[in-house]
DNA sequence: ATTATCTATAGATCTATAGATAATGC
DNA sequence: ATTATCTATAGATCTATAGATAATGC
């Protein structure tokens, strides 16, 4: 597993088109380059506060040059939400088919789901926390992340029936387990496992009533993980 | 305790002033209810997103009529990150002074930010998840935030020291600890008290060792605060 | 005289479009 | 012929300032 978020060069064998303005050879990913641009700049400025010019001198580009790849300012940012979100949806749907209990795979997803936007270059996974997802324009997004969220409420209930978590409004838990998840972390170069096991450990440990059977159980996750 | 962050008239008994052009009587409070539009704008659009034209039609004014209670715009997020942090920062430094063991201490300061920010109208605490944050501009607000997460993580350390918690880099979870107080929920009116309530269960039962103390310990947190 | 507001606007953006241009590909 | 880029710019903002105005206070 933990394919990587690695976008693939929109065209690899590009050799056409105008040089650019700045002399730089053009990159075979300038889609990628952009996303990875945005990402960084809404980030640390918010969305509103970036300006297509600043995106476009970040990746090397003149600002019209942007709308050559994204219709709108807007689409860049839909397209950040969708691929950040296009992992986790994924491995969600296949941790929510496995036989496993309901601890041992609501570990699995959240230790999936932090891993896996810690990986993607630029912390990605701190858009989800810009103002900008509440807008209607973005609802496709946010309606593909409360599917992430539902998905922790399901394993969360069926944990407490089972007797393994103690009581309380899944709803509500799965919401703390994903503001966990999507804290701010600046994380250095292969720190990403060592914060997925923190926060999977801690989230199991809050929610476990036998908290001592925490290492069984992300045993049975990482198992699960890599069949 | 609770004292609310209730913001006090500025001039209760101002009555001069050239009448505002939709008719409506000026509040008495006119500071506040700016900080209140904004808080909410803010929240749902960002910070460069929200106009000042937009804040000033929130709180039934023109758009200069802003400057004259603020200097710039940003001083108007300034105000709103201190408004947040005043209250917490009073508390933790009380509670970092009490006698108690380090799970009590520690339950009542994240019960009390909880609440404390939950308590503020229009949920000014995702405030704090706006990207300009982290700017220089506001470095003083960022760093009062700071201090709260280090209350958090010395009182972590010292629960660690104590036996009471189980091991871990006190620095990060105190800010996993962060992430859950300031997790974004919307609150009806007069669930924020067990908003508070889930958000410390949850911190402490992840932390523990033996987290069949946490009613006692609960007990004791809101014992402490009531002195 | 003081206050809180207003109207008008300068100057600085910022997004997106139109259309030219300099490469490669055939 | 197609592609990726460029330059130039229209039109729409948006912040902040200047200075007038309509109240109350003395």
């Amino acid at each position: 597993m933990t394919q990587t978020l690695e976008i693939r060069p929109d065209n690899p064998h590009r050799k056409a088109g105008r040089p650019r303005a700045n002399g730089v050879k053009a990159s075979t990913a300038t889609r990628h380059d952009i996303l990875n641009a945005a990402a960084a700049l809404f980030v640390a400025r918010g969305f509103a506060g970036t300006s297509t010019q600043a995106i476009a001198a970040a990746a090397g580009l003149r600002q019209p040059t942007l709308f050559h790849y994204f219709k709108t300012k807007d689409a860049i940012l839909d397209a950040l939400f969708m691929l950040a979100l296009a992992e986790p949806l994924a491995i969600f749907k296949r941790i929510e088919a496995l036989p496993g209990a309901a601890p041992a795979r609501l570990y699995a997803a959240i230790h999936a789901d932090t891993l896996s936007l810690s990986n993607t270059a630029n912390n990605v996974k701190a858009v989800f926390l810009l103002p900008e997802l509440g807008h209607p324009r973005f609802a496709q997004a946010r309606a593909a992340r409360e599917r992430l969220i539902e998905t922790f409420a399901r394993l969360i209930a069926e944990g407490i029936a089972s007797g393994d978590f103690r009581p309380g409004d899944p709803a509500r838990l799965a919401r703390l387990v994903m503001s966990l998840d999507e804290a701010p972390v600046a994380l250095a170069a292969g720190e990403a496992p060592a914060q997925a096991r923190m926060v999977a450990d801690f989230a199991l440990s809050a929610l476990l009533i036998a908290p001592e059977r925490l290492g069984a159980i992300r045993d049975e996750a990482l198992a699960l993980m890599s069949e």
